[in-house]
DNA sequence: AAATCCAGAGAACAGTTGTTAACTGGATGA
DNA sequence: TCATCCAGTTAACAACTGTTCTCTGGATTT
């Protein structure tokens, strides 16, 4: 399926990553709805112009950007949900799972964080609708548990909303707690721990 | 106590309050990042230098913003989540009264959600120190309640954060769907009710 | 009444911004 | 091989930015 690129539409597809990156990276000091077309052309060492040949504007970058950072976690969203064993450790393995993306893609999770609510509403819309395609699928594994007998459609996808809102509280705490010591990161942990088995606990008995 | 205001220190404080104002206003469509001073002097109609007799910077015009959104709002927070009737009583009353600041305060509310995560961290520290605050009160009036009983300092903590965050989250559904209809708006009543029922049981059965 | 204060105005600064138009030169396809 | 394409360049534009210094005139204090 996948087609050798010409030389060409390589080096086009490198220069428009090299423009994601350079943006994701000034990113970190500032808000999108402030980031400037000139400011990231030059991180990138390239005419200011050349950004038209890869993107319409900043916000049209932010768009491609959220796709960057939450299109390749639909599958792993889903097989975290679903580990079928005792609550307990399914939730430890879910916050390891948080932390371990957090570490890995700490931009990735700064920009996801501060755009949801930021300045650039098209980059709020992408946002959203990821989420909420987050929350349907979440919704879809909660379903297929044997816990989930009884449950409305609707109730599943706030309990799901919930959740998925939760792991976002939780990615943002980690990401502040980055420079901070091993206890402080442990505590995160705890607290992030807690609160996910308080929300369990309040799921088992939803239906009494 | 109060002193009353001679006509020059009036007059700045009125000034003062109509950049604040103004700062809000353009807040709507952008992050506290991208705003200019400029920009802020231009709609209140004073000189650009007029500015720097009131804020150092807009950073610092931010802090001050966040002030005026959270600072008044801690009694607010005590006695709402005071009120010892039976939970889902409580629980309806806590819901119509965010709906109820959202529909007074939709601009704070959003700089609030917005600058929460944003680009500014002098702005970020202060709501993170704000919402800390509320947690602790949240947390002392927890502890008033005879439900919890057993509790240790650290569980209810960190089940008042759950409910600040659940706060906001709330706030800003509120925020997003003040364009929608009185049906769209119901429906964000009924989730978060349910979001919020949910996290009471699991309070309620956090010992077992 | 006279001296002091100080919120706001005005002008000027060096730098920045997004966008346009016309170009170059190497990859591409006939 | 030759004509076409197109990613990236160059130059120029009007408009904007934060900050400095100097000045003014009414309120305040002595």
């Amino acid at each position: 399926m996948s087609h050798t690129l010409g030389i060409r539409q390589a080096q086009k597809q490198k220069t428009r990553q090299a423009l994601l990156d350079a943006a994701l990276g000034l990113l970190e000091e500032q808000s999108l709805s402030s980031l400037g077309l000139r400011e990231v052309t030059r991180a990138v060492g390239v005419a200011p112009t050349a950004f038209y040949r890869h993107f319409r504007s900043i916000p049209d970058l932010g768009v491609a950007l959220v796709e960057e950072a939450l299109g390749s976690l639909h599958p792993m969203i889903r097989t975290t949900v679903t580990a079928a064993d005792n609550s307990e450790e399914r939730i430890a393995r879910a916050i390891e799972l948080i932390a371990g993306h957090v570490d890995a893609f700490p931009a990735h999770v700064r920009f996801i964080a501060r755009e949801r609510h930021g300045g650039v509403q098209p980059v709020r819309d992408a946002i959203r609708d990821q989420l909420a395609r987050f929350a349907e699928e979440v919704k879809d594994e909660l379903a297929k548990d044997r816990e989930s007998a009884g449950w409305s459609e609707d109730d599943l996808l706030m309990l799901a909303h919930l959740y998925v809102d939760q792991m976002l509280i939780t990615a943002s705490l980690f990401l502040e707690a980055m420079e901070d010591t091993e206890e402080d990161r442990e505590r995160v942990v705890q607290v992030a721990s807690r609160q996910m088995r308080l929300i369990s606990i309040g799921r088992h008995h939803w239906l009494d």
